[in-house]
DNA sequence: GAATTGAGAATTTTT
DNA sequence: TTCTCAATTC
């Protein structure tokens, strides 16, 4: 019964879904429904007697592919069991999938380990030295982006020397072998080559990239806008003759070129793709009027973009509206004052606004401001869970249980928490490692009796430790593993006998706890689970952690990066100045650079991004001067307020006696400010969601609901 | 091994 | 200004 999926869509839309065969590029611009008719469009094709083991939909971020298995599930009715076989993926964990099932062809070990980024860091640093590459001329952190970019960009150590300038980019280009040769000698794969080593297996084993052609006749990939070329190369090679590819992305939305993505790949599709069928969606189900009108006329100062233009149904709305502070101090003000007028006089719920800005630095001021004011607040996408000491301090001894090369892990947990293996005993291993070429581990457990007595008893307890998860884990399961790891190593006690301050104290114990109950959900999930895929579950970070986001409301604040994907009814944007947005780096600021229209074309999407985040109301502001580094300096708003249609802004400032809300006088402004300038608590650190709550008395009561944003991350 | 100190940098970072 | 990182020192 085809068509069964059309009801309520409009007629770009409805075409996107009923193309079902050859190339096809849905341009589908901010808030304009893509993943309903991406949902719709696996609805069709299933409702059409296609297996969903036929099916392939590729996203960047867990998130985005768990939204996706949701609404289709929800959609399609099918069983769950036949439901599943479908394949819906980050284009990591697909690639991973591919190099678990088929790896060996490309004599990749059967334990590969995933190095997470201190690995990375440290390997890098290692093989600089090795190649006479100062940290004061590259740091070891750049470099480690530069490779990846590379490696993104699908060029081998080979290529990077050949393309690199001479002086420091064609040694890093050495260093860049050295540390693909110290991976494969540990037994790692680092994330992008989860995407670069799937090719190569292709060119290995062409039989599996048959395999996985005949298996997947429908592909979908989403934020195509994102892609890199290494990505590109492998849904091309999936998708194959069949051509059965459904790409869906908008180029004004490329936010990460940065990171290797090419924002003019979605413009080559049909050069790509010839007899490619293009549907743009423009109709934008998000915003009022004026908002789109402002982002419409921003965007279109880029050159580089498919024409489009998105309207509303919504009505014209509210005009956006732009504040002028003094000063950091100032802007921060308005934006809390403003905030909690909101909550009074509309009845605005903290979690249907957010603050967006530039860089994570400019978070900080916010929070402040917001716990003075007992507004409760969120900070998404600082650093997680999973990159916490403690949890990577837990995960090396399993790593080490599963992957006895892996020596990353090994010095990360010789001595931890401390078992008498001192730094000289562990320099003596690494020379005895090298000479054999064998790794680490294996030659500290062999050699233990050369090492001083205290340093080989260290050994031989921490090999017991080792044993004993592998052993666990095979017969009962990872999560007694893990308990029983905790245990043994009094990794509890180890906390509390190293740090002092008790907060931070309690804060690390919970993590501990924790990652047990990850490996708990897990297995009460999916049954009893292997090392390797609780590794690679948390490595690629497939799994939520107690849903602790869901329960917090409060104000989110975000990245502009960050915020992509999402929505809210209330948006506020800080720091619209040159030098912040568009970013100094992107201005070609340095002596000779000529201004790179490039960068800034992506700053301009950036601020796209931000503006589009917006359903009802848009707030702007940035500060006439602002202290930077102890020093004040003076401030030029941002090129895109201009773009942006500056007259059709409502602009105030301090000294505005008609100010932003033109109802509330100046008057009442003030008063609010000053009843709420008492200070307030401080000094919480944020994590991956810092949940202050208002107290009662805060005055800052702003009704709150349970629905929550990230429900609709409809773009 | 832990604490101290000094130099250098201060975007975004889906996995 | 304020953070990070690594070398130095006790």
């Amino acid at each position: 019964m085809p068509g069964q999926h059309l009801a309520g869509l409009n007629p770009p839309q409805q075409e996107a879904v009923e193309t079902l065969s050859g190339p096809l590029l849905v341009l589908a611009g901010a808030g304009t429904g893509k993943t309903r008719v991406v949902t719709c469009r696996m609805a069709e094709i299933v409702s059409r007697g296609v297996s969903p083991s036929a099916i392939c939909a590729v996203t960047f971020t867990n998130k985005a592919a768990k939204e996706m298995k949701e609404r289709v599930r929800k959609t399609v009715r099918l069983g769950k069991k036949k439901l599943q076989t479908m394949v819906v993926s980050t284009f990591h964990s697909l690639g991973l999938r591919i190099l678990r099932d088929h790896g060996h062809h490309l004599g990749l070990r059967k334990g590969a380990n995933i190095a997470d980024e201190s690995d990375q860091l440290s390997i890098m640093t290692d093989v600089m030295r090795e190649s006479g590459l100062a940290r004061t001329v590259i740091r070891p952190n750049d470099a480690r982006w530069k490779v990846s970019l590379w490696k993104n960009q699908g060029l081998r150590p080979d290529d990077a020397l050949e393309s690199a300038e001479l002086g420091v980019e064609s040694t890093l280009a050495v260093a860049y072998g050295r540390y693909e040769a110290e991976l494969r000698r540990q037994g790692l794969l680092d994330f992008d080559d989860l995407i670069l080593r799937p090719l190569d297996l292709f060119k290995e084993a062409p039989q599996v990239l048959r395999g996985l052609q005949d298996q997947w006749h429908y592909l979908l990939v989403d934020e195509y806008q994102d892609t890199n070329g290494c990505q590109y190369e492998l849904i091309k090679a999936i998708g194959g003759a069949r051509r059965n590819i459904c790409c869906v992305g908008d180029d004004d939305q490329s936010i990460y070129a940065w990171r290797g993505a090419d924002p003019e790949r979605v413009l080559r599709f049909t050069r790509d793709f010839p007899g490619a069928v293009v549907v743009t969606l423009e109709q934008n189900y998000r915003s009022t009027g004026l908002i789109l009108e402002g982002a419409n006329r921003l965007i279109t100062t880029n050159t580089q973009r498919r024409e489009k233009k998105l309207w509303s149904a919504l009505g014209r709305g509210e005009p956006i509206e732009l504040y002028i502070a003094e000063d950091e101090k100032d802007e921060v003000d308005f934006v809390t004052t403003r905030a909690m007028l909101l909550g009074q006089k509309e009845a605005m719920c903290w979690e249907d606004c957010a603050i967006l800005f530039r860089a994570n630095s400019q978070c900080r001021p916010l929070e402040q401001a917001l716990r003075a004011r007992q507004i409760p607040y969120k900070v998404v996408g600082t650093r997680s869970f999973f990159d916490r000491r403690e949890v990577r301090d837990l995960l090396s001894f399993v790593r080490l249980a599963k992957n006895p090369a892996d020596d990353a892990a090994l010095l990360r947990i010789v001595n931890v928490p401390p078992r008498g293996i001192g730094k000289s005993s562990i320099d003596k291993v690494l020379g005895w490692a090298a000479e054999d070429r064998a790794s680490a581990w294996s030659t500290m457990k062999r050699r233990a009796d050369d090492l001083p007595a205290r340093a080989r008893d260290g050994v031989r307890s921490l090999e017991e430790i080792v044993t004993t998860i592998e052993e666990l884990a095979r017969v009962e399961g990872v999560t007694p593993a893990i308990s029983w790891l905790t245990e043994a190593t009094q990794y509890r006690d180890h906390l509390r006998q190293t740090v002092d301050d008790a907060l931070e104290l309690q804060t690390r114990l919970t993590i501990v706890d924790e990652l047990e109950d990850t490996a708990r959900t897990l297995e009460a999930t999916s049954g009893k689970a292997s090392l390797e895929s609780f590794l690679d579950t948390l490595a690629l970070r497939e799994q939520d952690f107690g849903d602790k986001e869901d329960q917090s409301d409060g104000i989110t604040l975000l990245t502009m990066h960050a915020a992509k994907g999402l929505e809210f009814p209330y948006v506020f944007i800080v720091g619209m100045e040159e030098g912040i947005l568009p970013h100094r780096n992107s201005i070609g600021s340095e002596e000779d650079d000529a201004p790179d229209d490039r960068a800034i074309e992506e700053e301009r999407r950036l601020a796209y991004v931000g503006v589009t985040r917006a359903r009802q109301r848009l707030f702007l502001s940035y500060a006439r001067e602002r202290t930077r580094f102890g020093r004040t300096v003076k401030r030029t708003m941002s090129r895109f307020l201009e773009e942006l249609g500056l007259d059709t802004l409502h602009v105030t400032d301090s000294t505005d006696d008609t100010p932003a809300d033109p109802e509330v006088g100046r008057e009442m402004l003030r008063k609010i400010r000053s009843r709420f300038s008492g200070g307030g608590p401080s000094n919480v650190d944020s994590e991956t969601v810092t949940d202050t709550k208002g107290a009662p008395d805060s005055g800052a009561a702003a009704p709150t609901k349970k629905a929550a944003w990230w429900e609709s991350m409809d773009d």
